[in-house]
DNA sequence: TTTTAAGTCTATTAACTTGGTAGGGAATTT
DNA sequence: AAATTCCCTACCAAGTTAATAGACTTAAAA
């Protein structure tokens, strides 16, 4: 399941893709409208602009906005740096590999299936971005 | 991510359906060949049964044993009862489901993607069995 | 140049979940 | 009756999640 972080991550990012290219958004104004705690927003916000999602500006004026378009970020993306792995088992993700101890891959029947679920659910997200979201 | 304990709990499935219709086979035996902790096997193998996938038999000769053919025995209904929800979201979850707070359904971008993402999960974990993790 | 308005950063905390342990109790077979 | 095996309840340590606190830095405006 997606961690409560992550659902604040993409009311977030919904509504600063609402605002794209209007100018930075206030943290404040962002927590009071999608109702999200005000310093675990901060947290949130500032770990996507870490990695190149959002970009901000400080002092009067200043807020944050996306640091690219939005049509060109991925859902997965952003699952992967609010969330973790979209795979099931570690020894199946592709961003957080893992080797499973007492457990070889070659003869785990659980691995194969676990590769076709993995495939599946990123047949989508990779295929979706922010934009669509927002429709 | 599945956990820990599901994990274990397929890797004892494994092991009784390679064994299936050959009588009782003790959890003793299963946490060695499998490597799993003894006492945290018993409660994962009692939950099993619980949920009638498996059966058991006490006092000498006993032991656990699969409780129906292990090809009609689906991947889903396992990480169900060991590991929870298979979606994403609370609010897409079929056997899990809860409303989403600060969130309507009809206009939440996330939800139909994750309503997708659900059933291509379920599109396979619904059609593979106990039988097939074996092979 | 001072003030004010922002984001930045580190640390802390409470609640919950996970993984694992302990120790009898109950049923069944011999 | 004794031995064997699962059943059940409770407990605990460690880790994670959600949330909070407070001081610091940067930038714009007065």
């Amino acid at each position: 399941m997606l961690s409560k972080k992550s659902q604040y991550a993409f009311k977030a990012l919904e509504y600063l893709t609402e605002r794209y290219k209007q100018g930075p958004v206030l943290i404040s104004e962002i927590s009071k409208k999608k109702k999200i705690p005000l310093k675990f927003l901060e947290n949130i916000l500032l770990e996507l602009k870490k990695e190149e999602i959002l970009d901000s500006k400080k002092g009067k004026g200043g807020g944050y906005f996306l640091a690219k378009d939005p049509a060109k970020v991925k859902v997965a993306t952003i699952i992967r740096i609010v969330n973790g792995p979209i795979a099931m088992l570690p020894c199946v993700s592709l961003y957080f590999y893992e080797r499973c101890k007492n457990c070889d891959e070659k003869k785990c029947g659980l691995h194969d299936l676990m590769i076709e679920v993995r495939d599946a659910s990123l047949g989508i997200l990779e295929n979706r971005t922010l934009k669509d979201l927002a429709h």
